[in-house]
DNA sequence: TGGACTTCTATTGTATACAAAGCACAAAGG
DNA sequence: CCTTTGTGCTTTGTATACAATAGAAGTCCA
């Protein structure tokens, strides 16, 4: 992460994700590259794999604008998101290793630290959660899907928090990853994938559910 | 196209696709901006794309090798790919407009007179094929889905031809195309997604029969 | 002789200058 | 008053020079 390009591409992307970039604003490269400290050649760089990723689209004379997903654009993402996970989890159920299936356990047990303290630490919960689902993916051993899956989970949103994040949506989360660790030693792969469907189809209905409520907070859509 | 990287991309990517560029071979900046008569900027831009696409993969030293897809990887590809468009099928049965039918209609009509002519002209077959998904994928509307499944449809393998494109296996993916589109006309969203699951699948065991044929010839797995 | 260190080379990364292409606004002509 | 065309300004595209880095090949010393 130390090559220019990394760091533009690294800190244009929380500038997306933080809002400081509004969805539908237009994108200028010099201007990118003064915020960023670099030239425009590592900027294009960057914005080439945030386009790649739909965080960043182009119109027909090639000028950028932040990516702006309405609600059914985020259900959308969210279905699609299911279809691979859960096959990923069907994948992964035959052939994780005892290391990935501990360090599995391992994630989600910090999770449920994380969340149990008297005030949630919403920042642990969501890294602990991107790193478990990630887990499971590196497990599904494909290329192919993991490729997919990279281009999906992370959705440049402005996120209303205050439903969604609360403890009892969290416990569920985590209660959920308890049974995919379950139906994982068991090497069950239609359980593995049921769950993980609806695990996935449920994080969709609190997000849905939290967009109408009020307190307002950018954050990436990593959870469940 | 008429862009310096757009040139290169394309070029690059037909490079890799006809065999040009060996799967596996090392891939040099200059020496394809000498090829291409661009300078490695544009090279550079076409590359990263390629990248994405995952026609081209990276060491950690940041060192270019064309990719090499094993069968197996191959069956994954298929896969995944049945698993999208099968949705995108179940999505366009209910929105697919009359416009769209009539184009689907044209192509597969153009598809057949391309096969059972003397000597089928495969290329034609190939294109008409491609585009007969393509409008599919645009009836489903969904841009996610769209852009996952850019990413896998077409694919460097150096095929062989004997089995795989005699008449009988083109005129079968006929057939299917059809009842894909009587499954559209009736907007059953369950039988158009079933047949375009089969169609994938039927197209994947084509192609690993054929995988033990003799005759070599480097064409993009796009077919079906 | 073996192993670490150094130098050399091949290749990619970055900055910068300039070229080309759009867009907006203004002026002219109908 | 509307349309069209031209002009200048903004933004992106390309070429090139130079910097940085990884690998390979020697070289030196124990």
């Amino acid at each position: 992460m130390s090559r220019a390009s990394d760091r533009a591409y690294s800190q244009i992307r929380s500038m997306i994700l933080s809002g400081q970039l509004a969805a539908g604003a237009q994108i200028r490269e010099e201007h990118l590259a003064d915020a960023c400290g670099v030239s425009r050649t590592p900027v294009r760089d960057a914005l080439r794999r945030l386009e790649a990723e739909l965080f960043i689209r182009r119109n027909d004379s090639q000028r950028s604008f932040v990516a702006d997903w309405s609600l059914e654009d985020l259900e959308d993402a969210f279905t699609l998101r299911g279809m691979l996970e859960s096959h990923a989890a069907a994948r992964a159920a035959t052939r994780i290793s005892e290391r990935q299936l501990h360090a599995l356990q391992a994630e989600n047990d910090a999770l449920r630290v994380a969340i149990t303290r008297p005030s949630p630490d919403v920042l642990a919960f969501l890294e602990h959660n991107r790193r478990f689902h990630e887990i499971i993916v590196e497990a599904a051993a494909s290329e192919k899907l993991e490729n997919l899956l990279s281009r999906i989970v992370e959705q440049p949103v402005v996120w209303r928090t205050a439903q969604h994040y609360d403890r009892e949506n969290l416990l569920r989360s985590c209660r959920e990853h308890d049974e995919i660790l379950a139906a994982f030693s068991r090497n069950d792969e239609v359980w593995a994938s049921s769950v993980m469907s609806g695990h996935i189809r449920r994080a969709f209905h609190s997000y849905a559910d939290a967009h109408r409520s009020d307190a307002v907070i950018a954050l990436s859509v990593a959870a469940e």
